[in-house]
DNA sequence: ATAGCTGCAAAACCTTTGCAATCAA
DNA sequence: TTGATTGCAAAGGTTTTGCAGCTAT
């Protein structure tokens, strides 16, 4: 059980913030809104204000459970921190998000803050663009 | 004067967007939010609505003369575009914040996306650690 | 038992929009 | 003149908060 995370970061083990974890560790790969887990539990017949949710992954974030992201949409989006280090590809056009790991790019970070005389910590990376899958409305366009 | 940079646009220079443009250049190194640009034009007891400021940033946004960005904070920042693509460092101890550009990471940028399919239009990067400036708290934490 | 948690509704934000009055060309 | 632009106030969407009742320990 999942009860154990929870304790482990001093939150007690309550029926939402279980189904809130599922839900987080179901969708380990997305993006969630609190909107999101919001319907992703009414779809389970999972009755949770939406209040709740803020506040819980609020908590989440506190306890480094979860990490708070901004986006070019107007809501925060939220996503397990033990997914590992990683940066964010987002396209403009369908709010598609797509998550990559790069050596050469984590390497070049480090010189560029060595060269400031910086102790490099951590970073935030989102590259902007189109993506070009089929659904979205950028690749439609073109087809024209 | 920056009539002829708003007709260049196609946009008719009235006093708001001709006030907006100045404060901006005024604080080409800051990142505004829409609020910001309100209360500095307020300061010069120049009168616009905050309603116009967001309408003219959107203007200004869709013109190519500013970037709006979203940043941690629950709120957009705007930057003029002139000041040409960089990134920041930032210290997480002192909040001094420095400015580069680096085009190896813009190369490596490009791969990325090229290899995601996505056609990259613009990106956020963001390094946060200790910067070792003599006036920083970090750097006194290591002298003794 | 009791400190902490939840749900609801209301409030607080930031941002956008409708509309009548105003302005640049 | 006339379409574009503005300011105001009202509405929109997201997130937070106050409070009375409920729950895990």
């Amino acid at each position: 059980m999942e009860t154990g995370d929870l304790r482990k970061v001093g939150l007690k083990a309550t029926l939402p913030r279980l189904k809130i974890l599922e839900v987080m560790q179901a969708h380990r790969e997305a993006h969630l809104s609190a909107e999101d887990v919001y319907r992703l539990l009414l779809d389970e017949d999972e009755d949770v204000g939406l209040a709740t949710i803020y506040r819980v992954l609020a908590q989440f974030e506190a306890a480094g459970l979860v990490v708070r992201r901004h986006f070019e949409e107007g809501h925060a989006l939220f996503e397990l921190t033990d997914i590992g280090p990683h940066d964010h590809l987002v396209c403009v056009e369908c709010d598609y998000v797509e998550e990559f790991y790069d050596e050469k790019l984590a390497g070049r970070l480090n010189e560029i803050a060595a060269q400031s005389e910086f102790s490099i910590a951590n970073h935030t990376l989102v590259i902007y663009g189109s993506c070009n899958r089929p659904e979205c409305p950028s690749s439609k366009r073109k087809n024209n």
